[in-house]
DNA sequence: GTCTAAGTAAAGCGATCATTCTACTTGGAT
DNA sequence: ATCCAAGTAGAATGATCGCTTTACTTAGAC
């Protein structure tokens, strides 16, 4: 069962990430998420709050893109990895990491850049997890960055990158660790 | 002699750096400008002509701030850029990289799409060159993606990681080029 | 001395903004 | 049968938006 806010919310997600946090009005909002006025300020009390339960959800929903029944070899899982990362560039994030795109429309919101730092570490800490590279958070959190900010001008070709980045953090920890 | 349009650009390019794109309205830029309305728009006819000759103008002061004047050695080239890009980040950028940010606040504008584009692959071009990795544009401008785009929650560390990951990419590029 | 280019200050324009409110409908639970 | 929670459509509000315009000042060129 799918709650009428939970609802709305995936559309809210859908539409700010398509076309950002500034150019859309409550009268778009309203529209994306086809409800009335008054039942979309029933779930949200603002549009700041709808920008915050958009970036909640748009979280929950990356991480188990990403990290939800991953392959048990150490090399499938670097690749899936990546691929349903770019997979997910490709038909989510036509603009961009919506996390630096909402900060970046009200850079002084605390609120906002608390949500971006959050979803930025537990992304470093499931990578570094999933690829047995512990004590590398934030190398594996910037090789992430890197990937997903260079989509917008690198296209495919940003995922190959990474991953031969990875593999050569791989390596010299490996060399490191024997 | 700079001229009152350059002026103009100049306090601009600042007062987005700080606020962003989205919250700062006419009125907010002209007492940034210091001008009047009436002179603001005689130089500008549009806001989104602001917006495109503050990029233009961090372009330019950028690039400068980076490469002008590098050490002859290639070593202390290396610390020298990561170094200055990290003084840049921290007396300029503090909401990130602004073409990323205008691209946020207006995801359909071609034309900031395309400065972004060409901004980013100067840059690649540029590091490529000066470091000595020619055929290694992409993995630079990532490189330098990475490192820009973390350090809102990375901080200085972001800089630090980015040279250990062009330093090796420097190793692996002399071991295959002998 | 007068003309011109470039500036200031600020009122006015219509459009759009986020938000609230009024009036009405509908589908179960008691 | 009726009551209530949750929905719809859309008008109204006051503030703010980007932009234009009017009226005036100032500093040099001829």
């Amino acid at each position: 069962m799918t709650t009428t806010k939970e609802r709305i919310a995936a559309r809210l997600e859908q539409a700010f990430s398509e076309n950002g946090f500034a150019e859309l009005g409550i009268a778009d909002l309203r529209a994306a998420a086809d409800v009335s006025l008054r039942t979309l300020y029933k779930h949200f009390p603002s549009r700041d709050a709808m920008v915050v339960e958009a970036l909640e959800h748009r979280h929950r929903r990356y991480l188990a893109h990403v990290f939800d029944d991953l392959p048990e070899d150490a090399e499938a899982r670097l690749e899936a990895i990546f691929a349903r990362i770019g997979s997910w560039m490709a038909s989510n994030s036509p603009a961009g990491c919506i996390f630096q795109n909402a900060l970046a429309a009200q850079p002084h919101r605390e609120e906002l850049k608390a949500l971006l730092v959050r979803h930025k570490e537990e992304m470093g800490r499931l990578l570094a997890e999933s690829l047995g590279l512990p004590g590398h958070e934030a190398e594996m959190r910037q090789i992430h960055e890197g990937a997903i900010q260079s989509w917008i001008f690198q296209g495919e070709e940003a995922f190959a990158i990474a991953r031969s980045l990875t593999a050569s953090l791989l390596r010299s920890h490996r060399r490191a660790g024997s």
